[in-house]
DNA sequence: AAAATATAGTCAACTTGATTGACTATATTT
DNA sequence: AAATATAGTCAATCAAGTTGACTATATTTT
């Protein structure tokens, strides 16, 4: 797939590419580094834990699934170090997931990998080209989801 | 989800997101139209059909998945009324699978749609932008790519 | 030409990550 | 105080993928 190729496509399966690459890439290296056992949606589940920690109903909400696959997609990550389940402070029904030192540490690390690559696309697009295509695909989810209500994160298709 | 929360994430959540609201788009519309049994993944598997047919194989390694899994897939297209299977006319082991009326009617239907949403993301950020945007997007992917085969255009993650 | 091997597709059994429905314990509203 | 709503879990099911086994046809080797 060369060069002329991709500059034909349409914006959405652009889109489609250019997410598939940089989440490949940002896994192949998570892996590389031995965190493995992580797949793309503990990420986006991961971002709505910190920096305080979240109940299961709220990461429901934020991904778009249901509690109860939220309550599995937990129990394998409290299995795998990553997160842990506490008592809610003020509902005794409720508990509240928050991430552990290892937990910590791989969203620190995915940080680092997201800024490399980052660095790396302005060394080949530009500091300002790069300020432009921030700005634009925040205009054009910001358009897209005006009327939603968009507490949803998770990029289902 | 406002403006100024958009523009202080990093490039692969924004992707994630801009890709996210595309591909919802279309299948919202798609289904108003009709085309409710229609998934995205239908989608990059049409691609690959158009426009000569496709044997099942050529359609595996395109969408990285398993023959055993598009031999499904093709089972529910064509209950559907989607695509067809055809025999092979070199071939006598392999089929090779076309697209039906109603098949070329919703990649017709699918076009049309992806140039409204593109012709509204100009009127947003304006047709040099958008240019600029399609470009860059494709140096991304373009260079990503660079090491790796990539013939698989199936956006997983 | 015959035999050995490779390839295209399908069937069946299994895995994974989601779903819906039922339940317990605690909160909130009436 | 009673009725209803909410947070979380357990169990059964579903959907879309996987691996492994098989048939029929092609291709390669001897």
């Amino acid at each position: 797939m060369n060069h002329q190729v991709l500059n034909n496509l349409d914006l959405t399966s652009l889109l489609s590419l250019s997410f598939s690459a940089s989440i490949n890439e940002l896994h192949d290296r998570l892996s590389e580094l031995g965190f493995g056992d992580i797949r793309p949606v503990h990420g986006f589940l991961f971002k709505c834990i910190t920096p305080n920690g979240a109940t299961g109903i709220e990461l429901a909400e934020h991904l778009g699934i249901t509690k109860q696959a939220v309550s599995k997609m937990v129990d394998y990550l409290e299995k795998s170090g990553y997160v842990m389940r506490r008592t809610h402070p003020t509902d005794k029904r409720g508990k509240i997931i928050v991430l552990t030192e290892r937990g910590w540490l791989v969203m620190k690390t995915k940080e680092e990998i997201i800024a490399e690559i980052e660095k790396r696309w302005i060394e080949n697009i530009g500091a300002e080209r790069m300020q432009m295509l921030k700005e634009d695909l925040s205009s054009l989810i910001h358009e897209a989801n005006e009327d939603k209500s968009l507490s949803k994160v998770r990029p289902v298709w």
